[in-house]
DNA sequence: AGCACGCCGACT
DNA sequence: GTCGGCGTGCTC
């Protein structure tokens, strides 16, 4: 990328250098550096915070963004800012306050911080400034007197001639550097640098009517337009087919309307293309689409749009909340209770906590729509901090779909499926509907065993077994992306080996077995790894080629599929009995999810649930009762046992390849907050973390919890101060606030 | 994080 | 005799 500071060399040859008065700057670098670094610049440099400058660090340069005034050191010899990179600052005082704020709250570095709200090439100091080429004088009246031999010159000059105000080098892609160069020699072009304006599609015409609203859903737009110039967070709470996106695109009309902005925050894998469409056809424009797919010139592109205003909708996953949106006016987070809204490693941000935390700033209205709210807004809402809506019916009158526990104790089973279930997918599959079978384990079988002598095949590096890919004929390990061959024979005794277990790749087959005259689709992590291969097999769902959908989580997450009547969950077992905290929580959100992709159309669908617990107290409260209450009744136990959302929480993480380093650092880490912090911190561990060797390495935890947020927040910062930048050999840890993922 | 400096094993 | 392992310490 060439460089095009802003600034013109400090010194002209020749001339005297005037001595500048100085002014000192903070400046929040890159890197775990947790302190800011003071430099000098000439008094008439114009900069404010948020403007990206070089500095020299150490022997190097770094990319860094100015933060503060501040006074001269004596402590150490400060050194000048290398050059601006920026004319004006890239982030505004609303944006920059919120990262310092996350960068604070999440106990994150400020620099890193900063540095993650812009898009890569900017972050490695890419200028805004973009080269280009035009004719000088003496090359105008040469092309105009024709006396241009060489036929690419003679090309280039046309191009360059038709642009007066010239061509940005990434336009000029098919000629030779060698040209450009030869004709800069003769004076006959030149380069010079310009401040591109974002461009963005223009606006088309809407050209799907907006349907007439229920009654629910007129009081929820009204509700919140009632009160739009003003901070609010409302929780949104529709079952599944409510058509809360209705709800959504009535607001965000509304907005666009007063010529402001709209973010719209997704879970990571519900960005399709048909979400684009519906957005487009109804609200008339492209909507700028924004996930970890992107390419960096894309990423950049929407990102300069944004901040220009002229990107009116943004519809992206977490990262999207740190765009530089010049008049937010609205903020959507769809699905709320979706752990994708959590960073887990290194920025451990939330999406929707951030997004409400810029809405307060920004004094507009934030709507968080679930079908199954986490626990944390229920108690927000509870508390009074949140607005509720509700949207109890579905749209268009269709019934919710019935929910049944399947007992399969001591029935026969064929592939994980009891002959009660194979009964119904028949049934249903004759009547012309269309059946989805979730199972939440891809591959062909979690285990590959020797009958004869017990041996299991592990993972190497990981405390857990590996998978057996069986059409891609290997076995994977689904923590670390281990890969090996599948062995012949049994490596300790030579015997045959077996799979045990069953995956979604299997329970493909045996449908396919079962039912050979239904096409059957998967959808799973494995089945989409190639680009649009989700949606070619939608498409297949919608059209009806295939009648039976095998699937993991994907399933779960926004997609409709009208035609389906019946659901089995296909061992609920698993998730009855998870260690975590949040097992049950996760277990209904997950359920309630993937129940409600059945029956939307005229007919009432039905959800099967195998389990050898048909009796389990939560899932037939769940059953009886819905969503809502069973979520309360987990917030009630929440209370009681004093865990989040009642209580705050953070979990220090410490790995390392050796067995006890981490867990003797985090031991006295637990010492010393024991020792020295508030009496009312609740201190668990340290212990293994619940996979306690992945990818080779050790991994133990320890669990921090406090009422009072400021307890916990300052344990955090004094174990930070305390531990500086001490490293012991080989270890890393890390500070995790509000942990989703105990793992 | 980089990138130095700084002391102990197997190679031309 | 050197090349090189990564332990620890600093960067305005």
């Amino acid at each position: 990328m060439p460089e095009i500071p802003v600034d013109l060399p400090a010194q002209i040859p020749g001339q005297i250098p005037v001595q500048m008065p100085v002014l000192y700057w903070q400046v929040a670098l890159p890197g775990p550096l947790r302190q800011l670094f003071t430099y000098s610049l000439p008094a008439d440099r114009a900069v404010c915070a948020g403007m990206r400058v070089r500095v020299p660090l150490g022997r190097g340069f770094r990319v860094g963004v100015l933060w503060a005034p501040t006074q001269a050191s004596a402590d150490w010899v400060i050194k000048p800012i290398e050059s601006r990179l920026d004319e004006t600052s890239l982030l505004d005082e609303d944006l920059l306050a919120c990262l310092a704020w996350a960068a604070d709250y999440y106990h994150y570095p400020l620099g890193d911080t900063l540095l993650a709200a812009f898009p890569p090439s900017l972050r490695q100091g890419a200028p805004l400034r973009r080269l280009a080429f035009k004719l000088t004088e003496v090359g105008h009246t040469a092309w105009l007197a024709d006396s241009i031999r060489g036929l690419r010159q003679k090309n280039l000059m046309q191009r360059l001639a038709a642009k007066p105000d010239g061509v940005l080098v990434q336009h000029l892609g098919d000629v030779p550097a060698s040209v450009r160069r030869r004709l800069v020699e003769l004076g006959l072009i030149e380069e010079f640098s310009i401040l591109p304006p974002p461009s963005w599609p223009e606006a088309l015409a809407a050209h799907v009517a907006a349907p007439q609203l229920n009654d629910a859903q007129a009081a929820a737009v009204q509700a919140v337009l009632a009160v739009r110039a003003q901070f609010a967070v409302w929780l949104l709470e529709g079952v599944t087919g409510s058509g809360k996106t209705e709800v959504y695109l009535h607001l965000i009309a509304e907005v666009l309307a007063a010529g402001r902005q709209v973010l719209v925050l997704v879970p990571e894998i519900a960005l399709t293309p048909q979400w684009v469409t519906r957005f487009s056809g109804r609200l008339g424009l492209r909507p700028a689409v924004l996930h970890s797919g992107l390419a960096d010139a894309d990423r950049l592109h929407a990102w300069l749009a944004v901040r220009a205003g002229a990107a009116q909708v943004v519809i992206g996953t977490r990262s999207a909340v740190f765009q530089p949106f010049a008049d937010l006016g609205l903020i959507v987070v769809d699905e709320e209770h979706d752990a994708s809204l959590k960073q887990n490693e290194g920025f451990g941000y939330h999406a929707r906590d951030v997004a409400i935390w810029r809405a307060r700033r920004l004094a507009i209205p934030i709507v968080l729509g679930s079908a199954t709210p986490s626990l944390e807004s229920l108690r927000n809402l509870e508390l009074g901090r949140y607005q509720g809506l509700s949207l109890p019916e579905r749209a268009g009158g269709a019934a919710l779909p019935k929910i049944y526990p399947l007992d399969v104790r001591n029935q026969r089973m064929q592939g994980g499926l009891s002959d009660a279930l194979l009964a119904a997918i028949e049934q249903h599959l004759l009547a012309g509907g269309q059946v989805m079978l979730y199972l939440n384990r891809r591959g062909y079988a979690p285990n590959l065993l020797c009958h004869a002598c017990g041996w299991v095949a592990e993972c190497p590096h990981c405390d857990s077994f590996v998978t057996w890919h069986r059409h891609a004929q290997r076995l994977r390990c689904h923590h670390c992306g281990h890969e090996q061959a599948v062995p012949a024979h049994c490596p300790s005794c030579s015997a045959a080996l077996s799979p045990r277990g069953l995956g979604t790749e299997q329970l493909e087959d045996v449908l396919t077995a079962l039912f050979p005259d239904f096409g059957i689709e998967r959808l799973d992590r494995d089945a989409l790894s190639r680009v649009g291969e989700l949606d070619r097999r939608l498409a297949r769902i919608h059209s009806g080629a295939a009648r039976l959908i095998v699937g993991t989580q994907i399933l779960v997450k926004g997609h409709d599929f009208p035609n389906v009547s019946l659901v089995g969950i296909v061992d609920a077992d698993q998730a009855l009995f998870a260690n975590d905290f949040r097992g049950a929580e996760r277990f209904a959100q997950q359920l309630i999810q993937v129940a409600g992709r059945a029956g939307r159309a005229d007919r009432a669908g039905m959800v099967l649930v195998q389990t050898h617990h048909p009796a389990h107290l939560g899932l037939n409260q769940l059953i009886s009762h819905g969503y809502g209450y069973f979520a309360r009744g987990l917030l009630g136990e929440r209370t009681e046992i004093g865990l989040p959302p009642v209580r705050m929480a953070a979990l220090i993480r410490a790995d390392g390849p050796s067995i006890d380093a981490p867990n003797q650092l985090l031991a006295t880490m637990a010492d010393w907050l024991g020792q020295t912090s508030d009496e009312r911190l609740v201190i668990w561990g340290p212990v293994p973390a619940p996979m306690a060797r992945r990818a080779g390495r050790y991994r133990y935890q320890l669990l921090l919890l406090a009422s009072d947020r400021r307890v916990l927040h300052a344990a955090l910062s004094a174990l930070e101060a305390w531990q500086g930048s001490r490293r012991p050999a080989g270890i890393r840890w890390s500070i995790d606030v509000d942990p989703l993922d105990m793992a």
